[in-house]
DNA sequence: ATCTATATTTAGAGTAATTCTAAGCATAGA
DNA sequence: TCTATGCTTAGAATTACTCTAAATATAGAT
């Protein structure tokens, strides 16, 4: 768990001003929460912050998209944009039992592909599907 | 270009009732359409369709997703959901300049993941993102 | 500390994509 | 031809998000 002070350096780091609401949303996604949605998040605020409106939460989201503290996610099964503070390249897997997300190491990994050389490769993003046997409940 | 007995063939044997309406969309999505969205739907039927209202242009799309005919995607760049005729499981190329999205062979691409056991994957869907050196305009 | 320019937050209106509703039409089978 | 069921429609509603303009907070200069 990161204290707030901690947040703020990493915010103004960044180059973003290291308000109350930010650091409160930031510390939240890192700290606590777990590929969460704007709406998760307000549901969180309304429970953790005096006030927070809405814009507050879109606009900070956004902010710190911008600045490369997060990244948004667009998962074909949801209609909502997720965040995840992960920012290093990974890839996923969607349980579809429960909706869970969990990110994969991308050395984990290996893809060999033979497109026609037209192709110019930037990035790769895999979304594994499927289920996960967790041990015991 | 498959003709429209063709299409009301397939779609009553995928147990959906031919009429006009679905003949049309699901043609244009056929023969004419690349990746559409359900707006690109509706412009194309308001030119080319006597009349059709927007909703059964949704209505008809999520009956078709739902009989197997067409498989609907979101990406990453667009907040609009996309339909692709070509039902069997394939990758995507998205060409980050143009936003032109390409199919895939799977054949053409090999993924080998060491993910722990307890992850049972289903399906691996990729998307390729990157540019497409076209030979000349 | 105080002022002030600028940045941030806010409530509420606005927008985009999609779904819902309930009435009117069309169609297939009796 | 009748009728029950299914389809289409316009418009309202919903969802997820963005915009606007006013209020508030903040950083840096005084």
């Amino acid at each position: 768990m990161l204290d707030a002070k901690t947040i703020a350096a990493k915010l103004e780091e960044a180059g973003v001003q290291a308000t109350a609401q930010r650091i409160a949303i930031y510390q939240y996604i890192v700290c606590e929460a777990d590929h969460p949605t704007a709406e998760e998040i307000k549901d969180w605020a309304d429970q953790n912050f005096p006030k927070m409106s809405l814009a507050t939460v879109y606009n900070t989201l956004n902010i710190l998209v911008a600045a490369g503290l997060l990244k948004d996610y667009r998962f074909p099964n949801m209609s909502k944009v997720i965040y995840d503070s992960n920012v290093v390249h990974h890839h996923h897997f969607l349980d579809d039992e429960t909706g869970q997300l969990i990110d994969i190491d991308p050395d984990v990994v290996e893809v060999t592909s033979k497109l026609k050389k037209e192709f110019h490769i930037s990035q790769i993003q895999i979304l594994f599907r499927g289920t996960r046997q967790t041990v015991r409940k």
